[in-house]
DNA sequence: AAGCATCGCTTGGTATACTTAGCGGGAATC
DNA sequence: GATTCCCGCTAAGTATACCAAGCGATGCTT
């Protein structure tokens, strides 16, 4: 088990290794900055372990990237873009989403508001 | 460890519980499609465990929401990257002026509402 | 009432993400 | 040569993400 055929992390390890030497850093001294112990950031690199998104995100910091693109990379983000989408109440709500002001609560309760009012229409 | 205090994961879970039964789906039924155990996505729900980024993935696509949306409701992406979906930006306020399906009044009360959490910040 | 289906949840286990300690090797500095 | 110091890696352990089985409650049907 544990092998479903395509694995995408060992290119996201590899990918990892290339900007980490890009940017002339260490395994430990990447580790350190993203808080993570420096053998793990070999597995990862290696392939051999599968990060999870909070150290992906943290690797991303480190390296000065963005999390998209390493979300992208580790092929954890559908390749649907939520582009401008022809209907009118897409871009509400995903404005909404977007903001990164609002807490989760404070997403849920307006766009459960919203619906209320689209869906009594 | 037991609380951390800042667990974002919590309201992650109150999300996706809101999007459930907002979809009037059973978490049998949602964890069927999301392809995870139905206890598990119970106690994901509660707060009790951090789901990874590709059962987080999974249930955004069950729920048919973004993955994006969900990492951002996980804090797992930086909520400072150039939102780098296409179009220009579109703030909450204009998108809902924009909304004709939303009446003036509906939209005096989302506005406020939206007024409400943004400068309590 | 008995029976069956489905609800959300608890229990107990397995798989794996992640850490701390330590190894062998190569480039300085003495 | 010996002594640091850094490099990447291995080994062994702990923590936790995740699953299968099953429980009590609720509702529907006979």
């Amino acid at each position: 088990m544990a092998n479903d055929g395509n694995d995408p992390w060992r290119s996201v390890g590899e990918f990892i290794r290339a900007q980490r030497e890009l940017a002339n850093l260490s395994l430990r001294q990447l580790a350190d900055v993203a808080k993570i112990s420096n053998p793990y950031l070999s597995q990862i690199e290696r392939g051999i372990h599968k990060p999870s998104a909070d150290v992906l995100k943290n690797i991303a910091a480190a390296l000065q990237i963005s999390a998209e693109t390493m979300y992208a990379q580790a092929g954890l983000l559908d390749p649907r873009e939520p582009g401008a989408e022809g209907g009118g109440e897409r871009s509400v709500e995903s404005a909404i989403r977007a903001d990164a002001r609002l807490s989760a609560e404070q997403k849920e309760t307006l766009l459960r508001v919203y619906r209320g009012f689209v869906e009594r229409a």
